[in-house]
DNA sequence: ACTGAACGTTGCTCTTCGACAAACTCGCGG
DNA sequence: CCGCGAGTTTGTCGAAGAGCAACGTTCAGT
């Protein structure tokens, strides 16, 4: 295991408040590791052994229904925690994380979560208020899901991973990690086909680009207007 | 403001760790006030000033949409903690509280939440797995309302509330607190004619029987198979 | 360069469920 | 005891979108 760099924590909000050495002392203990696009991190209803922190890469987070169908609860970005079921006082993980792209995470054992949480301010706070800001997603997501026509869905689906993981190209905004319609149809509760109908056509007005696994967003605001912001 | 009896709290587990004299410190803070049905205890986006336990009686918490919709998110029971907000660091509840029926609820300054999870042990840790089972439900109803058609997502919802507060009636299991077909639609992000139908197909096939704002489940082992569990 | 698998497109049909409409009933306040 | 309003029931109609089917396209691996 190759010594990682104090630099990968230093300004991340969890860690920002601390000194070096604490930070080193942190490196120290974590395992690092590389996910291939598709992999599980972790599967829910699994022993949460262990807590997690995405340096590169982005996630889906997934569940399944009894009848094998899964939907797409949330994504996470790089800089985040994750799988943090102990600050929920859960033994198992709520959900399955699966490598969106190719992903690098550090992690360590639950029993460091108590630890770190009391010994480095901040640490707790931070990873609260991540729990918090995933709490206040899955209820739009839910309010949507529940009134929403499924356009309407869609859109504000794509547009939500624009502005999670969106860079600039010339041609205008791309979401930054390989997407599927089966993905976004999983995100919104369609099927892919019906997905795949309202790209084409929005592909057609100019509103979107879509190569193979792929989305571009050409005219966000036209995007904006179908997601129906304030009706 | 009578004062408050011990026993109130000394039960219940965000207190039952603590001794007689600590509760009654607690108890000292707490302002108590009833709620008429319908009432709002909290409103969305509001500072969250207090934080709140319910004594007696339900709530609902709900989201609206700018289009004036609302969906219900969850329902609370007696004993349990909410408007928590500070507990994931958010300065503004995430959602809007109503009482489904006339309630009693203690509530302190959201300040002495920091203070009682510092103080008391086993505060903190009752109040983040209240959390957690709420993000698991949330998650829950959000795979449910994506892959499962109408009458299942009504099956469920129904028989969540009967887990939740049913008492047993000579004719069956009642749903502890007054809900209309609205309620019930709101819950489940479909329309009051809807869920309707589908009470009155109940009640002729001898599942439920329910008076106006009472549902009484008659046959909840047909309902489960009606909810589809395990496909 | 070839092949198979994964991903995407499109047309058609069929069902579910929302929208609109109208009437009924229960329970409360005057 | 009456009248009003909130809650409920039931019917008809139409549109949205799921299901099914078939085909096209891109890519990774050999």
């Amino acid at each position: 295991m190759p010594k990682l760099d104090e630099s990968l924590l230093s300004d991340l909000p969890p860690f920002s408040l601390l000194e070096r050495g604490q930070i080193r002392d942190i490196l120290d203990q974590a395992v690092s590791r590389r996910y291939d696009e598709g992999t599980a991190i972790f599967r829910e209803g699994h022993d949460a052994d262990r807590f997690y922190l995405l340096l590169d890469g982005y996630l889906r987070v997934i569940r399944s229904t009894e009848g094998g169908e899964e939907i797409i609860v949330l994504h996470i970005s790089p800089g985040q925690l994750f799988g943090i079921a102990k600050a929920l006082e859960r033994d198992t993980y709520p959900a399955t994380s699966i490598a969106a792209a190719e992903s690098i995470a550090l992690s360590w054992p639950t029993r460091l979560w108590s630890e770190f949480a009391e010994t480095y301010p901040g640490f707790a706070t931070e990873s609260y208020k991540t729990l918090g800001r995933r709490l206040g997603e899955i209820q739009t997501t839910l309010t949507e899901m529940a009134t929403q026509a499924v356009e309407k869905r869609v859109a504000a689906a794509v547009l939500r991973m624009m502005n999670q993981s969106g860079r600039r190209t010339e041609d205008g905004i791309e979401i930054g990690f390989p997407i599927t319609r089966q993905n976004i149809s999983d995100m919104t509760g369609t099927t892919l086909h019906t997905v795949s109908r309202l790209l084409s056509a929005w592909e057609k007005a100019g509103i979107v680009a879509s190569r193979r696994k792929h989305v571009v967003v050409t005219n966000p605001h036209e995007l904006v207007l179908l997601s129906g912001a304030q009706g």
